[in-house]
DNA sequence: GTGAAAGCGCTAACAA
DNA sequence: TTGTTAGCGCTTTCAC
């Protein structure tokens, strides 16, 4: 009758410990622990008996053990938040999420995820994850302009970079791509195809990702000398329906745009959608232009213009920066900056001849 | 000068200990302990009073500490599987992972994730997080028919459940949709609107999903009394390239398919732009239908005729059972199959009037 | 109802 | 180069 924890007896029963090698190669534990640690202070021949006993019990170390006497877990932790009304799915923060992971697992880190609804919940289980010592740090995806998590972490000084900006806090570590100079390209494109009359479909207005990227269309229009009334911005969340709605509005107006900046190419198919219902032929009628190129982007009729994010890169610059720091290494830098790529598709092309004029 | 890990000073530093709780409440560590963990050996007094000093110095109980000594890190490992060949960005997972992610963390249960590029990798990773202790039992994505991991954690009596179905081996644990099934239902559609020549593209042949979605289809067509020939298969990955490749191959033929099987909606999507590039119309030459209801599938067009599979309910049951088999619950079924959902869109109709009577 | 003591499996001084 | 000792922060007998 082995040990039990619960009432079935697991593979944790038959454990093998530091004091079992160490008794089969006839050393102290401490000695074992320098084979494994690879320290120098030790003789070849030693190591080789110590190597051997570990292997011949298929030993395995404790990191549980391991990591309450060092007082590290080398564990990152993610909080994956997503509010209710939104597609996790999203391409995006898989991606980000693989880049995270193998920059982690190259230098010997797990990876703790969390899912959260609300941003309350991702907050509580970010703090404690890190304050129950499950994690040595954290990275933060899709911030807020004003996200109390950031303060609260920054209080307590737990190391975390955040996946996207942070205004006015130069302190914080963040990697992110440059939201402002991407719109910025997507309306160069547009107006050097002869557009004047823009509109922008956005997601969540709390979100830097949807102010950065508005400010880069409405600052390039403004320096083209156009503006972006406010019935041309459309703010709200990255469903499609939310697109499909807001096309809807913007398409009944007046005097209607010629061509829809959408931040996210889910938003950007609602666009698609509810023009072609009003009998609009894409991109004869309407141009359109989406975000992230997701892998089904291209294969939309026709296929969505839209902008590459590298998402992977992001996420592995992320973890490295977290790593870095974690491991007593300085950064060389606190603010990483990553760039995008306009990939030009079948959604855009001149805009159709105004009968005015 | 507070005693440091590493170089610089995190919050780690500044950690408040159960016996700082037990001081300032004027009772031992191990009394601070019960009333942490409910014990009713405690008098309402003494744990109102523990309660307030563990708020006063805002204790956190140390997570690491705890499962060293309870032998249980209360954890889940996951191990997100991706051939290179192939988008992880797939919706599916994700979505699995947040039923999962639900699941365990209603149960006090964390989620430790790595995501491995080989099959070897994703095997070693799994292993190691379970007998490194890091993770009490696991999750697996995406088995093959004759899986090595399977073996090994069977073998060394790891818990896991595998999300998709295991053949022959009747002891593990697994849920999964009905994907024979779900494939029969589709060539009902295909067969109830008049087709009698289908083709399948499907994605790795090595995976159970894919032989079982095809069993589906080829016996369905077999209880109707129809055949479908070798060079009318066409299994390789889950990439749009492949769908497209396929597709062209497939039409060129002497008698074209009036319809076409994808196993996922990438591939659909694939199959659907090859259609097209050869002058057919959807779903007037051609019907597509794909699998898994991807958030883009009901913006192609036409919108994509596809089965909708309860990734996240998925996800949720793995994770019910897995935590049922650790905290000592007996689960009351070993294997769970979900029902899927056929969503009839644009993509399917009649097939055209052949020349021949 | 509460405390003392032991120990989970490991690492890290400090000696030798 | 190696062993001894003392914990890491917690839970859990076992006394009282």
């Amino acid at each position: 009758m082995g040990r039990t924890t619960g009432p079935r007896a697991y593979a944790s029963d038959l454990r093998v410990t530091i004091r079992d090698v160490a008794r089969l190669a006839q050393v102290s534990p401490s000695t074992v622990s320098r084979a494994i640690a690879g320290n120098p202070r030790i003789s070849e021949a030693t190591r080789e008996r110590v190597l051997e006993a570990m292997e011949r019990l298929g030993y395995r170390p404790n990191a549980i053990a391991r990591s309450l006497v060092t007082r590290a877990s080398r564990t990152l932790g993610i909080v994956l938040y997503r509010p209710a009304d939104e597609a996790f799915a999203h391409p995006f923060f898989a991606e980000a999420l693989r880049g995270v992971a193998s920059v982690a697992q190259a230098n010997g880190y797990s990876l703790l995820v969390t899912t959260a609804e609300t941003y309350e919940m991702e907050a509580q289980q970010c703090l404690a994850m890190l304050e129950e010592r499950r994690a040595d740090g954290a990275v933060l995806l899709a911030s807020r302009s004003s996200d109390p998590l950031v303060a609260s972490l920054l209080q307590r000084q737990h190391p975390f970079v955040v996946l996207g900006r942070v205004p006015d806090r130069r302190s914080v570590y963040w990697v992110n791509n440059d939201n402002f100079q991407a719109a910025a390209m997507v309306v160069l494109h547009l107006l050097q195809l002869g557009h004047r009359e823009l509109a922008v479909v956005g997601g969540r207005p709390e979100l830097v990702v949807t102010q950065d990227r508005l400010e880069g269309v409405t600052s390039t229009l403004q320096e083209a000398g156009l503006g972006l009334a406010p019935e041309r911005i459309a703010l709200g969340d990255f469903t499609w329906e939310h697109g499909y709605r807001e096309t809807s509005r913007l398409l009944a107006q007046g005097r209607p745009p010629t061509a829809i900046v959408a931040m996210d190419d889910v938003l950007a198919a609602g666009v698609i959608r509810a023009a072609r219902e009003r009998g609009l032929e894409i991109p004869r009628d309407l141009s359109v232009v989406g975000f992230n190129d997701d892998p089904m982007a291209q294969l939309l009729t026709p296929p969505l213009t839209t902008v590459r994010i590298p998402a992977r890169e992001l996420g592995e610059a992320a973890a490295r920066q977290l790593i870095d720091r974690l491991d007593g290494r300085i950064p060389p830098v606190r603010h990483v900056v990553l760039p995008v790529e306009l990939v030009v598709r079948g959604t855009t092309g001149p805009p159709p001849a105004r009968g005015v004029s």
